[in-house]
DNA sequence: ACATTCGATTTGTGTAACGGTATTCAAGAT
DNA sequence: ATCTTGAATACCGTTACACAAATCGAATGT
């Protein structure tokens, strides 16, 4: 029902920027094989690959309680959720010509979740800080994909927690005593004693380098 | 001026599926800050559809119909088609203590297709043969993802097609001249030439490493 | 007989515009 | 002081438009 409320307002109205994205938007006309790539972009306007901003005292939450020893940045485990176009491999062959039809696009698309993650329930990231596992082709900032339920059989390189701390190394076994190699001779061995608190917390199944 | 031309024909007008993009197309309302990723996507078909026009320098339309050379195994592109779990990351700190309830979780999980893929549409996986990269880091087995639309600066790891042969190497360019650079000793730079077929195929973002 | 022209038709692309929603303002009402 | 509400402005997702591209074949030209 009218009544006497309203008239004009000086400066009413939506402000400028205001909107979803918060910046002016244009309309592309986009074929249909892109969409699912256009909008995972919308979805994620600037993507930030890896760990959010961190402020200086911000607690980030973790399945992981633990202070990180040597070589650990950082824990994540993984999110597969988005979903995405599939793309075919092609396997190798020399001299192969032209490929078949369609068809043989299907075969061999890789989803690197699938790729990289048997148990994603079990499955962390683990971002590389220092220098300790050089040796192994472990880089600082390197991400390590961790298995939690893996055995971890001697030689296998592993996140362990000794005496609270994290740290990656390569266990070995020997005269019944654990060894945690590192693979720089700047870094010493650290022999388990009977006296430390020390598990294994995972096994590290795949190193991602970043080469940019 | 009219004249007597024209009239009803059967079966004339534009068939369907000879656009510019030979597929429907969707209107999609875009960010301005995502639109030079659009455009280049748009630029950068995926393997699905392009230009079928294929002359010396330019790729055919799947991602892939060149011998393998030096370095590759095999070319893939990526599949996010499927879901997972969501896991926190955690940044390095230490003394964290327990996390807080699992809508915290929600926070910095990572999805490792978003980590390590910028456009889907342009990434592909090549699986590496050969020792040509080990001082790189690259190990025969390791898969690279490569991302078809960066811009490949010298100094970045490659993909290129050298005569009609895909191969690795650190690209490299000296008094206007452009070299594939090996980065093991065993192996020779390839100095590209006036005469030669050659084309960076993509750029070598990361790097992933199976310690198992 | 063969080649070219051109009106009619159908589909595709890039952009304009629409309809509904979101946000803001401040006079009026409580 | 707080809430209501009409007017105003911007935004988003989608539809519509204008023009281009591709096709057909009867009419026309050579």
């Amino acid at each position: 029902m009218p009544n006497n409320h309203g008239g004009t307002r000086h400066g009413a109205g939506r402000p400028p920027g205001t909107g979803k994205y918060k910046q002016p938007t244009t309309v592309v006309r986009i074929p249909q094989n892109l969409l699912p790539t256009v909008h995972a972009l919308l979805k994620n306007p600037s993507p930030d690959y890896g760990s959010p901003t961190n402020n200086n005292h911000e607690l980030a939450i973790n399945p992981l309680a633990y202070p990180h020893g040597e070589g650990i940045a950082s824990v994540s485990s993984v999110d597969q959720s988005s979903t995405h176009a599939l793309v075919p491999l092609y396997e190798s062959r020399v001299a192969a010509g032209f490929p078949s039809p369609a068809s043989d696009y299907e075969e061999g698309k890789i989803d690197l979740n699938d790729m990289l993650i048997r148990h994603p329930a079990a499955t962390f990231l683990v971002r590389v800080q220092g220098e300790s596992m050089l040796g192994a082709g472990i880089h600082p900032n390197d991400i390590l994909v961790v298995d939690r339920s893996l055995t971890p059989n001697p030689g296998r390189i592993v996140i362990a927690v000794v005496d609270g701390e994290l740290t990656v190394k390569r266990l070995l076994k020997a005269h019944n005593q654990i060894i945690l190699m590192p693979e720089n001779e700047a870094f010493q061995p650290i022999h388990i004693s009977d006296q430390q608190n020390f598990m294994v917390w995972g096994v590290v199944t795949n190193v991602i380098h970043s080469v940019l």
